[in-house]
DNA sequence: CTACTAGAATTCTAGACAGCATGTC
DNA sequence: CTAGAATTCTAGTAG
């Protein structure tokens, strides 16, 4: 079928579509038009990665806008997003229009209403639709990339429950779902009313083999021998084989899979002893250019040994890599310039960063839930080996995993070379999900009683592939006593059905897109504060299960007996709960610490793990610094939630050091940790501090006071500066360390920076003329020129006598008069 | 006494969404 | 109840 035979699309689509040398549809897009995807027919497409997929969803988009609609396109990743976006943007000849919105890049809502295609993450979705974004229902067709996802236990539940309330507000919504091959699709077109195109239809041929000895066996019988002597590493042999076969002129790049970080590092290390031979002159020049950029991204160990290992053309990948660095890194080896990356599954379900030959070394991983390594999911190694095959570079791909022994080798062919990928299942059914969910669809007004959300509910995917119709029931019973007793529904027991409505702070918990469980936590810790209560009603245990206040063991999955008190109600034996404080008992100061710590306990922010010695250390800065965490800690000896309260503050102390402008190399090596984690971190609490004081605002007894501190800690958070340094930090360009220069040389705040000597200004800024008549200007000073200054040398020195010069020397004078 | 190495003991373990208002060194 | 690879430590040996 030619594209420009199509009809339904915008005029001129399908010719560009043949300009761009697609003469033909590939036999999934195929299908796809003749099940009517470009009628407006919903259609979930199985199919292979690479093999098309995207123009399917694209089809479908185009010809719904060209009957005057709107589209939506739901992706997993942010990063995808943007990818997604500069696809589509090659429409706008064709007078579509692409906008997109994410937690990172946003464009303003009254913007994206009037674009043709939004593309947004699936949280991002969710968030709009409880905020109430106008565009919502005028929406006619909607894509949800990667669907298979709806397996995923923590953000799974996010897509369904947001494909049942889209197509819930907008009956006729054509919904288009794109899958991995997966063992029941069927089940999921059934669950979206949707035609389906299953196949396993390739446009580059992959071959699927296991190495073992001295050859790799392939899926269709052929054999390819790849020697690897005795003491020499198999994965060494097989890069060095790829790139020893050229096919147009050039060898092929590979990727490696491995389990950790650590083995990430140290496998780009060891492939360097390959790549590193095979590199013309000419990319040497390149990739050291690269590797002084990947350098000056952070001046961290990883950033280090990344560059080290990019020099020698092998890189290696995980979330630790900051995100500059990873697109430097996919950059490259998209440009074929670095040979070989050694990833963890960072790279398998992210961009598009295919290789000739992709290496599954590792085909099992810590799982600490299982209890040991657990082998990786069928789905997740195909999607994995998938990757093999540039599309124009590559006359076919080969995935190969490895095996150490013959019976190995049997057993990967059975286990994931033969093998079909399990089914999808959704895990809405657990606590977690169902909080934040029942919570956010009774909030925005898609359920008014019980009933009503058990009947939402029932258009979820769990109630189509579920046998145990109790199950949902029981466990939102358990979520909504949650809900009650936290002050966020009111439930109404006197009608035939059960009534049910969001409290103010509910609305609030629903808007701000908090686990609820999350919000009872900052309130609670905040409300110590003023009163010194006793603890939250029920407290997050390892998996954000919420377990009985009075039983920490109580089991979880059985959620029909646990019963939960408000908070400091009926627990006699706690002498801090009786009648008000004394006197002299004042309430506890708020430190940043006591905040930072109260937001990484918190269901919301991943954990850090404890390395051995940890517990001893935090242990003790546990004790010490106890009256400055909010709320009661836990028994050392008996209660199961310590060892999370010692998580807690190493995050806690980690953003206390990054607000205390300790540099980024030596947070990294303190807390073990990689830049990528220290921004994320950073990131995580700023977001939960900016919510806590949204409901620290809007809820009854907490001080004025708290809500300012708060918004101190927060802001220390966002640049990372103590507390003289927040006025000079807020100018632009300026950050930490410019900052702390400036202050050092007498420079306290941004009106200093207006009147100050400019000769002081540029030896602060060590004579970077052009960087400080930027900051001068941005500080607003009226004649920033610094044409014939010469730096004051005695400024770039430590000089803190300077500090009596004029200006208030308040640094944080303009605090508080914001907002 | 140092350098080296084999084997034992120990260590450590993937990923990443959201709000809000504008810009690090 | 359950793992395994990489790194570090240690003891033994050679130089």
């Amino acid at each position: 079928m030619e594209p420009s035979s199509l009809s339904g699309l915008p005029a001129g689509v399908g010719e560009a579509l043949e300009a761009e040398g697609v003469a033909e549809l590939y036999p999934p897009q195929e299908a796809a038009v003749e099940a009517g995807v470009t009628d407006g027919e919903s259609l979930v497409a199985a199919v292979p990665t690479a093999s098309g997929k995207t123009l399917i969803a694209e089809l479908a988009m185009l010809s719904s806008i060209e009957r005057g609609g709107k589209a939506l396109y739901i992706v997993p990743l942010r990063a995808l997003a943007s990818e997604k976006k500069a696809e589509f943007e090659r429409w706008e000849e064709f007078d579509v229009t692409v906008g997109v919105s994410t937690g990172n890049y946003d464009s303003d809502g009254e913007w994206l209403a009037s674009r043709d295609i939004i593309v947004a993450t699936s949280e991002k979705v969710d968030s709009l639709i409880r905020n109430g974004a106008p565009w919502i229902d005028d929406l006619t067709c909607v894509v949800s990339d990667e669907v298979h996802l709806v397996d995923d236990s923590h953000r799974g539940p996010t897509l369904e429950v947001t494909l049942a309330k889209l197509r819930k507000v907008n009956p006729g919504l054509q919904t288009v779902a794109l899958s991995a091959t997966v063992g029941n699709a069927d089940v999921i077109a059934d669950w979206l009313d949707a035609e389906l195109v299953e196949s396993d239809w390739r446009p580059i041929e992959l071959h699927t083999g296991v190495h073992f000895g001295n050859a790799i066996n392939f899926d269709d019988g052929s054999q390819r021998e790849v020697p690897v002597e005795r003491g020499e590493d198999q994965t060494a042999r097989l890069v060095a084989d790829a790139l020893d076969t050229e096919e147009d002129g050039q060898g092929g790049s590979s990727l490696v899979f491995v389990n950790s970080r650590r083995n990430a590092e140290s496998s780009a290390r060891k492939l360097t002893d390959v790549t590193g031979p095979r590199l013309t002159g000419d990319e040497r020049d390149r990739l050291r250019e690269l590797a002084e950029e990947i350098r000056g991204v952070s001046d961290t160990d990883t950033s280090e040994d990344l560059a080290d290992a990019v020099e020698e053309g092998s890189a290696f990948h995980h979330a630790g890599l900051a995100s500059e660095h990873r697109s430097l890194v996919e950059d490259a080896f998209r440009d074929r310039l670095i040979k070989c990356v050694s990833a963890t599954p960072t790279l398998a379900a992210g961009v598009n960063t295919p290789a000739r030959r992709v290496i599954v070394r590792d085909w099992r991983r810590y799982d600490g839930e299982f209890g040991g390594m657990k082998p990786l999911d069928v789905l997740e190694v195909h999607q994995m080996c998938g990757r093999a095959g540039r599309p124009g570079l590559d006359p076919y791909g080969e995935a190969v995993l490895l095996a150490n022994n013959a019976d190995t080798r049997e057993e990967l062919f059975e286990r994931y070379v033969w093998a079909e990928a399990e089914p999808v299942r959704s895990k809405l059914a657990a606590e977690p999900a169902l909080r934040t969910h029942v919570l956010a669809t009774v909030a925005s007004g898609f359920a008014a009683t019980r009933d009503g959300l058990l009947s939402f509910l029932d258009n979820t995917l769990y109630a189509t592939q579920t046998d145990d119709e109790g199950r949902l029931a029981a466990v939102t019973d358990t979520v909504l006593d949650y809900l009650e007793v936290n002050g966020f529904v009111e439930r109404d027991r006197d009608g035939g059905s059960e009534g049910l409505a969001a409290t103010g702070i509910g609305h609030t918990v629903s808007r701000l897109y908090l686990d609820p469980m999350s919000a009872a936590e900052i309130l609670d810790g905040l409300r110590t504060v003023a009163d010194d209560g006793s603890g939250p009603v029920g407290s997050a245990d390892a998996d954000g299960e919420f377990v009985a206040a009075d039983d920490p063991t109580a089991d979880a999955d059985d959620p029909g007996f646990t019963t939960y008190t408000r908070a400091g109600e009926d627990e006699p034996d706690d002498p801090a709960s009786e009648g008000p404080a004394s006197a002299g008992d004042a309430a506890p100061a708020v430190t940043p610490l006591g905040l930072y710590h109260l937001v990484s306990r918190t269901p919301d922010t991943y954990e850090l793990y404890l390395k051995s010695g940890d517990r001893e250390e935090y242990t003790e800065v546990c004790y010490e610094r106890e009256a400055e965490l909010l709320g009661d800690t836990p028994s050392e000896y008996e209660d199961v939630r310590f060892e999370d309260w010692l998580a807690a503050l190493k995050t806690g102390r980690l953003l206390e050091d990054w607000a205390n402008e300790v540099d980024e190399d030596r947070i990294a090596e303190r807390y073990g940790v990689g830049p990528g984690d220290i921004r994320g971190k950073v990131d995580t609490a700023e977001w939960l501090l900016r919510a806590a004081e949204t409901l620290a605002r809007d809820v009854e007894g907490i001080d004025g006071d708290t809500v300012v501190q708060v918004r101190e800690a927060r802001k220390r958070l966002e640049y990372g500066v103590r507390e003289e340094l927040l006025d000079l930090a807020g100018v632009r360009n300026v950050g930490r360390k410019r900052a702390r220069r400036l202050y050092e040389a007498g420079i306290e705040s941004r009106a200093d920076l207006r009147e100050a000597d400019k000769a002081v200004v540029l030896g602060a800024l060590r004579g970077r003329e052009r960087t400080a008549e930027r900051i001068l200007e941005n500080a607003g000073r009226e004649d920033p020129s610094l044409d014939g200054v010469d730096p004051d040398s005695s400024a770039s020195a430590a000089a803190t006598a300077g500090a009596d010069a004029d200006g208030d020397g308040d640094g944080q004078a303009s605090l508080g008069d914001f907002g």
